[in-house]
DNA sequence: CTGAAAGCGCTTACAG
DNA sequence: CTGAAAGCGCTTACAG
């Protein structure tokens, strides 16, 4: 089966190349009647231009890279790119994904001129980002971080602070005076924005920052589970705010097993909203991230900026939700019968 | 920046282009001093060879297209794709996603030179797809289908049926007389292997099938929370089977509701091993999809066929697991501590 | 073992 | 508004 070519195409309704291509191209300067002439032509052939050809002679690619942290797998990371691709693929454009090393193959992938863009999430090794970045200006490729924002480069991050900050002054409300905060990972931005943010909205409301207690888990339901107990053998705070909705869960599970009740003995939050939050026992109260919309809006603004535009703002930051549930104590009418949407589907 | 290119590379090391291309792709009948020269000479200019003039030339686009269903995106392709990426990321291939109107999609990729090979996660619509299947053979493209086999296609599924069937024997050794089935829609061929596999393995241990009553959900947690009240309405079975975690989970709302206790009133188990299914109380009784090992399994295969060779079967089944907890009534000594691996990370 | 040359299928100044 | 021709950066028979 032979392919069919521009030249076939140029044949079939008796013009040049040159001018399929620029009907293709959609460029102006066409005669009306001759447009017509051309499409009916590559219907007929059923012809699809070549990417390869299109990308060698000038064009784009037609694609965008992105490159998330891979090692452990996060689940939002398949929200985050249903909003990337939603946006992409009206856009025409196809999407390249790596996690895998993505900063040895970023590189790789823009001297081999595969793609004409980048969505980049960067959490950590912020050295090597760099130089990734100014590879990237160096030749002149368009890329949008989502995460840490670094330098002037246009980036998208959602509000940790306001989130936990939030999150503060709604356990202000509830009067609590010793609170535990279980933090990520050392250095991790996330986790310290939030903890930044629960600090201001703390003491925004005149809360003593002797009642705050710090333990540093990893943002998995052991490290909660752990990070739970390591502070019960030194005391008993009246709330715990741990920076991620995982973390939160195993704190719950070590207070059960400690035969201590939430929220009546404990008050617990998390942060994400994650699938499970809703339906653990009691549902437990968090800060909502919107990761459809980082998705969404990460490839809106890199098509932006691939058709030569600016952002509006050169760091966008997506706002957060604080979702009261009831593990903070609050009441919550929530999932009966459960909401009736419902994104996730595991089969 | 001016681009290196092969010109470059053979000027500064005195060979033409064509050796040069050879010592790129490794081919035979090249002097060892020679390939030194070169290399020695790509080192030094940091060449990249342009991926599309390799793919228009002839050379392979070094991309394999991924498709998945969208639409409700699913937390298990993360790990499905983290599979997948890291047998591709190996062999030098990078992945092209892409859920959104994969169908439409799919042929566009194909005409359009952008993908070598095929991995698609073929679930319903099996007109469209045996179409799309046709275009590919027809293109001698390789492909590789997760999910339903069809035809001599090549493919890899998940024994849901051996699944579902470990778990019929595992309630017929608790005894259970009556028991409800909780299905996912009509037709979708993961649900179906399901039921078949529990009617199968409850009939093999002598159950009496009057005591089987079914309920069809969509899936969703809140489907599983319906599909319970409903069959509590008509009466009260002694275990419950979902065709998936999710609407296990519901169910256990339900029960929690309704006053009955899990499983001391009624037992309940799933299917998926979803990240929560050890986290619910009690931990739920599941049978363990491999959703790594599919991605894995799902790569390799389609590596061989890109490289000309065959897969040892036409239709790969991968095992599923059995994992007892304490929803069925089993004792369970889990999360305690909680099991200090955990792949997922929601920050 | 190596090179000169054709060709992959487009786009894009340059003319007209 | 349209066409002839050069060129994008490789690979691959074909010679030698």
């Amino acid at each position: 089966m032979k392919n069919v070519t521009v030249e076939d195409v140029a044949r079939n309704c008796g013009l040049s190349r040159a001018t399929v291509s620029r009907v293709i191209n959609g460029e102006a300067r066409v005669k009306p009647g001759t447009i017509e002439r051309v499409k009916r032509a590559i219907d007929e052939l059923g012809y699809h231009p070549n990417a390869h050809a299109r990308a060698l002679s000038g064009g784009r690619t037609g694609t965008v890279a992105v490159l998330l942290r891979g090692g452990a797998w996060r689940p939002y990371y398949s929200t985050l790119l249903e909003g990337v691709e939603e946006v992409a693929s009206r856009a025409g454009l196809h999407v390249l994904l790596r996690t895998h090393e993505y900063l040895e193959a970023a590189q790789a992938i823009l001297e081999e001129g595969r793609a004409d863009g980048f969505i980049i999430r960067n959490l950590d090794e912020p050295e090597r980002h760099r130089r990734l970045f100014d590879r990237l200006a160096a030749r002149g490729a368009p890329f949008v971080l989502v995460g840490d924002p670094v330098g002037d480069c246009q980036s998208i991050t959602i509000d940790n602070v306001g989130g936990a900050r939030a999150l503060a002054h709604h356990f202000a409300e509830h009067g609590f005076r010793r609170v535990l905060f279980i933090a990520g990972p050392e250095g991790h931005i996330d986790s310290n924005d939030r903890l930044y943010g629960f600090k201001l909205g703390l003491s925004e409301k005149g809360f003593d920052q002797a009642g705050l207690e710090l333990v540093r888990g990893d943002f998995s339901t052991p490290s909660g589970f752990n990070a739970m107990r390591e502070s019960l053998q030194s005391g008993r705070p009246e709330a715990v705010f741990a920076a991620n909705d995982r973390m939160a869960l195993g704190a719950m599970l070590q207070l059960r097993q400690a035969g201590l009740r939430v929220p009546e003995d404990m008050a617990v939050a998390g942060f994400d909203d994650a699938y499970f939050a809703e339906y653990v026992t009691p549902p437990l109260t968090t800060v909502r991230q919107p990761f459809h919309e980082l998705g969404v809006t990460a490839m809106v603004t890199l098509e932006r900026l691939l058709s030569g535009g600016q952002a509006n703002s050169r760091h966008i930051i997506l706002p957060t939700t604080l979702t009261v549930r009831a593990s903070c104590g609050c009441r919550y009418a929530g999932h009966n019968p459960p909401i009736p949407e419902d994104r996730f589907e595991t089969s």
